[in-house]
DNA sequence: TGTATACGTCTACCGTGTATACATGGCACC
DNA sequence: GGTGCCATGTATACACGGTAGACGTATACA
């Protein structure tokens, strides 16, 4: 990507995160780039593309899980740095669920969870209705932790139950792949 | 609910659902309702509790499951109703993940939800946790259905999906309420 | 009869996204 | 080496959004 555009959409997710998303104009991108708010868009379409490509570049950042590790290991640090990822950018995290799905930040971890499962020895039929099963859970989770939708005065205790939904649905891939 | 309000939040809601979550500003509202911008601050406190009680508005219409089912099915009937309502109200279910979520309206969900785990043998401890799990599917698996997050062509195979995938997690609650 | 209270209006302001027109500077190419 | 082009940035301006503040008016109740 054109270094200037990277520049920018950096510049946003930071200011998302350090203000929140209503603090995320064009501009005060542009202040804190340097420019004019109009030079912004020799680099992006409009606003609404600035805010794809900050949560595009959030995407980004999750880790691909090492290849060594076991399809359920896998799976586990895949969840987990969605989560990370989020808390680290709670604000870019809540575009998830209103933007379109297919991007290839988006499309690079739906490839791994795929798989995992084949992995798993999930019959082909059942990947991809089990994909987005899973990551509708991860993302929502993600988004209601910090959005505040989940009570946020046990706080730590989040990360121990995140863990045992992902267990559970660890056996639910498990009983998908052994069954008939 | 004063009645003025109510017709406010519902003709707020209706703007949503026809035109999307942009064209509820201050303005279009007050004009369907016949008065002033203005006035609609004697009834809501700004734009962000109007948008708060239209979602709240949108939750209300979904409908309690008949107290003589199982519960498995009354779960399967509040998840089906909760899809339902995000599929009539599009625009205003995706405020879900990022508005609080004390409301009255969503704690009789999760009271309800509560009440079908009791039912089926869930261990106090687990079910708040598999509430909020149970809950953050059925809710971001709706907003991705009708936000596009979800592929749109097989739009049909997603009520079988959805099905499938309650289906499983019904197994999931099981399996909790046996354990140890 | 007077007065408080609920509801509504008018005007105005500032912050937003962005269209349009204009500058400039480096690079390709003759 | 000149010359023209293209990428990048700027200046100005507009329409639209939320909402503050001052002002009306009618109904209920003393």
């Amino acid at each position: 990507m054109a270094p200037r555009k990277n520049q920018i959409l950096s510049t946003a997710l930071e200011i998302a995160d350090e203000f929140g998303l209503d603090a995320v104009t064009m501009r005060a991108v542009a202040n804190r780039v340097g420019i004019t708010p109009m030079a912004l868009y020799r680099h992006v379409e409009d606003k609404e593309a600035l805010l794809d490509g900050m949560l595009e570049l959030a995407m980004s950042e999750v880790p691909a899980p090492p290849a060594d590790l076991g399809w359920e290991a896998r799976l586990t640090e895949l969840a987990g740095g969605v989560r990370d990822m989020a808390r680290r950018h709670p604000a870019a995290i809540g575009l998830a669920f209103s933007r379109p799905g297919y991007t290839p930040g988006v499309r690079r971890l739906v490839g791994a969870i795929h798989e995992a499962f084949a992995d798993a020895g999930v019959p082909e039929r059942h990947r991809a209705r089990l994909e987005r099963m899973v990551s509708t859970f991860v993302v929502g989770f993600a988004v209601s932790e910090v959005s505040g939708r989940f009570p946020h005065d046990q706080a730590e205790g989040l990360a121990r139950e995140f863990a045992r939904d992902l267990r559970d649905l660890m056996g639910v891939v498990r009983a998908v792949a052994t069954e008939d």
